[in-house]
DNA sequence: CGACGCTTTGACACAACTCAACAACCGTGG
DNA sequence: CCACGGTTGTTGAGTTGTGTCAAAGCGTCG
């Protein structure tokens, strides 16, 4: 799973929301230059430095945010994928208690909060953009609220599946009918509110059905009309 | 349910948070001058007007915003008390695709987005007494996506209404044991993702557990530590 | 008075959980 | 080389929490 390009995954995220300038371009990766390698799950501590809480874009491999709670083991709120950042909420907003890790070995760049501030007062170009970004995470998960709440265990897969393929095409790591999917059948249960064993019968399902597979780390869709009626899958956030 | 005093609610609310100076407070207050009533189970119409998403500074009674999925009925995704902001994040970030209504007669102050930006350039502290408001809300939503996952109905009612509890007495329209509660048990099947059914039985065995009743409007909390542990409760986000 | 909104209750069905095995696939070390 | 434990996936049998359907009680309001 390398990196796609030298060129970074974020600014082609941005890219495609607001046309970015060379400058902002470089200022953007100016950014993200500092990579650290981090062990699959690892948990990546959002330390209160002087400089306010770090952020880290995900250059390689995916992660994600989640909760504990008392009894239960956690609550995926959030799976990070390359191109995103972790904790950006945290630094635009004031939300803590919920911690990241990485579910794959991964490539990140921490960013203090205080460097992502003041670039944004300098660019405000990339300052709506990352705005965007983080409403979009916001956005993803309200709907992903809604989706535990009223969602059966297949249409929620089955939707979640499809937020992926939508989310990692734009930075083109999915085609239309296949994507890379190194989630383990215990981090789709702790992302979609299942037990793990749950999981597997609805994936068995989804299989019988012919609409999609996930099988060796790859996920195929066999049948997007139907799936996407299933999941009642709006697409486009 | 009259207005509790002359002074704003909100004030009241953020001034827990970041004491406000006087010009900040009438500055606050100028804010929501206007104020409209609006019937119960109205849709606020959160128009994308020249002047930026409206946002609503509700003063007296209830609100909600929720989600609507093909399928099933709506999924409320917050709820509003007097002194909360609907539609904050609308304005901050640009998160559209919710719909707010009000659960009850209201008095509100729409406020178009542009002032509120105005205002917070002008008025960091203010500004950032609003960004703590809104990354509150932030939390809550992750809290509740969290409950909904993997709380059981029972739980996840009790969080609920303790929630409430220390929301209120923010604003102080609760006691250690005791607030109005206008919300049907259609209205807390709709937040808690149960059945309004459902919501009936899981009243009555907090009732028979003597923990909490909810009747004519008003929850009567009877051993706020046994319902503080079942509900796994933390409180003070 | 009837109509309507909200609550309460019961009987039954089903989706998802729990417990319990087992199979396949590693990498590690003897 | 094989034996080994650890991780992940697969399947079955039985349980349980919630949803569904159906009906009735009770205020209030017109």
């Amino acid at each position: 799973m390398a990196n796609a390009s030298s060129e970074s995954l974020l600014a082609k995220k941005l890219n495609t929301f607001v046309p970015l300038s060379w400058d902002e371009q470089t200022r953007l990766r100016e950014l993200h230059s500092g990579a650290v390698r981090v062990k699959r799950g690892k948990h990546l501590v959002h330390q209160e430095a002087q400089n306010g809480p770090t952020a880290y874009i995900l250059q390689d491999g995916w992660a994600c945010t989640y909760k504990v709670l008392p009894k239960a083991e956690r609550q995926v709120v959030s799976i990070a994928i390359p191109g995103d950042c972790v904790g950006l909420r945290s630094v635009l907003l004031r939300s803590p208690d919920h911690h990241f890790s990485t579910l794959t070995d991964v490539v990140v760049s921490p960013v203090e909060g205080t460097r992502i501030l003041k670039c944004v007062s300098e660019f405000p170009r990339l300052g709506a953009a990352l705005l965007w970004a983080a409403s979009r995470d916001e956005a993803m998960v309200v709907e992903r609220l809604a989706g535990i709440a009223r969602r059966s265990a297949i249409e929620r897969t089955a939707h979640f599946l499809m937020e992926l393929a939508e989310r990692l095409s734009l930075v083109e790591l999915a085609t239309e009918t296949e994507f890379k999917c190194p989630l383990t059948q215990f981090d789709l249960a702790d992302a979609l509110a299942l037990t793990d064993i749950h999981v597997n019968r609805v994936l068995r399902q989804l299989r019988e059905r012919d609409l999609v597979t996930l099988k060796d780390g790859t996920v195929k869709i066999y049948d997007l009309n139907r799936l996407r009626k299933l999941a009642g899958f709006h697409g486009a956030t």
